[in-house]
DNA sequence: CGCCTGGTTCTATTCAACAGAACTTCGTTC
DNA sequence: GAACGAAGTTCTGTTGAATAGAACCAGGCG
């Protein structure tokens, strides 16, 4: 995680980005040696950090994150909220692909359109911000299927799938299909993940399905996953799910 | 929450802390007003906060906290330990009232002694660490009889808890109890509580009867009330289990 | 005993942080 | 649409907080 630190503020939370997953607490010389920095300033650094309670010195002289972490993760995590931050990540995508950019999330048992950005192409699909659309068709839908837990058990009991569906692609992120919705039309969709592990939206790019070949569907495919990337990251969801392989990813026990 | 603020560092933190229960995001001059600072200092405190992901700008130009806190939040939570913290409490405690200090878990059905602090008084109970006791009998007992919700539905429903325990008491914390354990032995207990709302300890001040009376006995309900909710803080629980009434004391809507 | 590693204190220098004014939007009122 | 006020942003001279680094202390170990 690189951060710019010219700034004794931006110092501080570096100290305190220094704790990884499984970090029961961190002495100074670790905390130096992690961040690089003098111990003398670690040492001024941390007194401000206490008193704030985002750090507490434990009885052996070792540090600990502070409770005031926990007070305002929640908060946090209560106010990401994903519109906040879709709107310009849906115009850039637009801008650098030349194709339409949309945002589903799932509404009951469908998928409804949140915002959407049209390209300036003269042929391209017409969805439109709240349309309602059926839930597993297309590429967003698969991304459904496969990532939200709650749709794919239920739907694939019932056997409203088809088969061909059922199983886990091969590349997880992102999934391409074409002349799935409609004929000639083709789509890259990918997901973004909440704090809490679960997916709470499906991004995707529409357009004729001519210009979704080869090179050019990879290129999309990266910038799309790319912008997916960062808003999951925005929202404070595991970057695990877009890894090759085994999706959950689960962290490791702590260990000291 | 008091905080010092001399350094940049603390006014920083004094930015994010800012931030109340159920704020979905803050504008410059909200911030300005909360924590006093001019808005030419926050806008450049804010940059530092946003390289570092604890603080985001949102396109309306409002302020939102960062996903970095639910990182070190999770962390936090999974780091904090009782014990960490225990023992100058502990030590404090006998200093300042005099009589034994002792801190139960819950182990299965038992309570275990996990730390303890002798008195210097010739006449006391003699709880050594390490020690289970029955878990629903005397003031601790009571405590998480109270308190600790694996604990008291299957006991009470099982009928393995005398009938008048099974009330709420009036005042919930701290409780006391007079030759409950042992005759002339009387204990006042008190619960700690966890970042998910649950009981993960109880301290208790055991020593004899006749020096539980009264004011003294008021007294150091006082200090040992005083000490658990400092312990609480620590961990990241809720306060608001010490309030004279209604224990759970759930979170306001989220508005904007 | 003497070495080494980790922690703490102290100080001179410098550069980041501050207060405050000034300026720009933008929305509201009259 | 002029005028006002509130919110946000930029700029600057001055000051003191933050820094690097040395020096010092404590304890664990060979």
């Amino acid at each position: 995680m690189k951060t710019e630190l010219q700034t004794s503020v931006g110092r501080a939370l570096a100290v305190l980005d220094s704790f990884r997953a499984g970090d029961q607490s961190l002495s100074l010389a670790e905390l130096a040696e992690r961040t690089g920095f003098y111990k003398s300033t670690i040492l001024r650094l941390a007194q401000s950090l206490q008193r704030a309670n985002f750090l507490v010195r434990l009885e052996s002289g070792r540090y600990q994150l502070g409770a005031a972490l926990i007070r305002l993760g929640e908060i946090c995590k209560r106010s990401a909220r994903i519109d906040d931050h879709i709107g310009p990540v849906l115009q850039k995508l637009v801008e650098t692909t030349g194709e339409s950019a949309t945002l589903y999330v799932r509404k009951g048992g469908q998928r409804f359109c949140l915002r959407r950005v049209d390209s300036q192409r003269a042929l391209r699909d017409h969805v439109r911000e709240g349309d309602l659309l059926p839930l597993t068709i297309g590429a967003p839908g698969r991304v459904f299927l496969y990532f939200d837990s709650d749709v794919a058990r239920p739907n694939l009991a019932r056997g409203e799938v088809p088969p061909e569906f059922r199983t886990t692609p091969s590349r997880p992120l992102p999934i391409i299909t074409h002349g799935e919705y409609e004929p000639d039309l083709a789509s890259i969709a990918c997901g973004i993940f909440g704090p809490a592990d679960e997916l709470v939206g499906v991004i995707c790019l529409t357009g004729l399905g001519s210009r979704f070949q080869r090179k050019a569907a990879q290129a999309m495919g990266d910038t799309l996953l790319e912008a997916c990337q960062r808003l999951t990251a925005l929202l404070g969801g595991d970057l695990a799910h877009y890894a090759p392989r085994k999706p959950p990813a689960k962290r490791g026990a702590p260990r000291r």
